[in-house]
DNA sequence: AGAAGATTGTGCATAATTGCACGATGAGGA
DNA sequence: TCCTCATCGTGCAATTATGCACAATCTTCT
């Protein structure tokens, strides 16, 4: 069945009882309205309403038609209803995707945004794979690096991460600490495994440290901080990681090349939804605490 | 929320994931379905799709309608349907109208036709008001008298009703039976009250008979026949009443002037249904047994 | 890496829909 | 009974929507 909008005109014929009317209900002309009736019968080969000086009555297929389309059009209102609501205000899903590595960091932010916005959902996903926000995999995606250059990607700056290359006391205890870059091949290191990371604070380490001095290798990010909280050696962490566990000890001064900018990014036809932005806003106003 | 058919467009576009494969679907170009988008989605201000090198993804909004106009599709084709199938086949409802007086030989015809077709409803209607056609109030009806000449009304001769006039056994054991036109006047008739009726048969009596003779009036038919078999006087009753009631006797000889044809009247626009069409021919069939 | 295929997006000519005018017809009231 | 009003129906002109051609981009297969 093509054409819905001649059902949607029958409906309103059926409903004010006259052809007149029911232009005046649609905002268009009243041989518009005779001529969708007309193609729409012709179409059915049969009649929809009898034709008698007062108006148009419906016959037994114009009342049921009449009854079907009230429903629909019940429907298609509410659904007016839901999606302008929707885009105005603050809830359905929101779906974010980072790094793993950030996720003790966003995890308590999403947490309190939910809180702040009883109505919302939120997916935060993590993987190695690449969320790609034109699919609409997301809504927002955190990343670092270089800035995304996705076209149809709207990218604003979020914060510098603080990097510090930290181990156990009872690590530094038994190896000490390296007093030049010579001492750092000396040392014991806990790193990435099949991803060929392209963090400058990766490629600072594998600069100065033999590869088979990185005794550790995991892809799982809480295995590796694990690792090197249970002293397998020195590691890379966020700043904030660092700062709430006392028994770390820094290895070595934070370095600006270690310093890899976050980037905040969305769909350009997402950024502009009230969701989005409050969302955004959120999460720039909380990451000034973030920075180093 | 005007333009229903853009969100079928919309509908199409979700299904299909992209704007060449509904365009398909729909039978139009692609462009054309580029612009219903962008027009429905500019009129909600929400983005439905996200638009990527592979296609269209429906967003919330976008699955939200989705599945709001995959109800609707169904429902539309389940409409189409039963429309479809009420124009072609004998079923939904039969709504005939006659005098009153016709309801003896009408019910059992009309209980017949229903038992050959069992998807139908059968509403018969008497009454003194004229019901009309034209508002939908009937399919059929039976008209008695000079031939109807309503506008897109079609117009079938159907049967000369033989009319009697008699009265019970034990009034003429008591009052006799009048010889000529003149002793009609001292006889007590039954008949009909505040409905002047312009039948050929009544305007006769009235001729011939003062008022004050008609010593039974009433206007339900039932009443009148039961008046006459109880004796309360002379009356007319069709021929197959009288022919089925032994105990009846005619009192003047059934006239030539008395016996006003019967009309088979429908409306143009239902006239060509395969209901209306198969319970014509059935009437008639049936109806050649009551032509006097 | 290169080529083939599929998809989206836009200017322009065409086709289809719509609006307007007018006439016709029936209903209701004085 | 006549008059007024509302409603339907149709030809013609203007507006709108559609189809076509082409370009640009991305995916995928070889």
């Amino acid at each position: 069945m093509d054409n819905w909008d001649e059902i949607r005109t029958a409906f309103q014929v059926a409903r004010m009882g006259t052809v007149s009317g029911a232009a005046d209900m649609l905002g268009v002309h009243h041989a518009t309205v005779i001529r969708h009736i007309d193609a729409l019968e012709g179409r059915l080969g049969v009649k929809l309403f009898q034709r008698h000086a007062r108006g148009y009555t419906a016959t037994e297929a114009g009342s049921d038609l009449l009854q079907v389309a009230q429903a629909t059009e019940d429907q298609f209102t509410q659904l007016i209803g839901r999606i302008r609501g929707r885009g105005e205000g603050v809830g359905g899903e929101l779906v974010v995707t980072s790094l793993a590595q950030l996720s003790p960091l966003l995890a308590p932010a999403l947490a309190d945004f939910q809180r702040e916005n009883p109505g919302l959902v939120i997916r935060y996903l993590t993987g190695e794979r690449l969320f790609r926000l034109e699919y609409g995999e997301a809504h927002v995606a955190i990343r670092a690096g270089a800035v995304p250059e996705q076209p149809d990607n709207v990218v604003q700056p979020f914060f510098r991460g603080g990097i510090r290359l930290a181990a156990t006391a009872a690590y530094v205890a038994r190896h000490g600490l390296p007093q030049n870059e010579a001492e750092l091949a000396d040392h014991y290191y806990v790193g990435g495994d099949t991803v060929v990371t392209r963090a400058p604070f990766s490629r600072w380490l594998r600069d100065r440290v033999p590869e088979t001095r990185l005794v550790f290798r995991t892809d799982d990010h809480q295995a590796l901080l694990n690792a090197i909280l249970a002293g397998a050696g020195i590691g890379f962490m966020l700043d904030w990681e660092f700062k709430h566990r006392p028994d770390l000890v820094e290895v070595w001064p934070m370095q600006d090349e270690w310093l890899s900018p976050m980037w905040l990014v969305t769909h350009v036809d997402l950024h502009r939804t009230t969701k989005v932005q409050a969302f955004l806003s959120f999460l720039k106003g909380r990451a000034k605490s973030w920075t180093c």
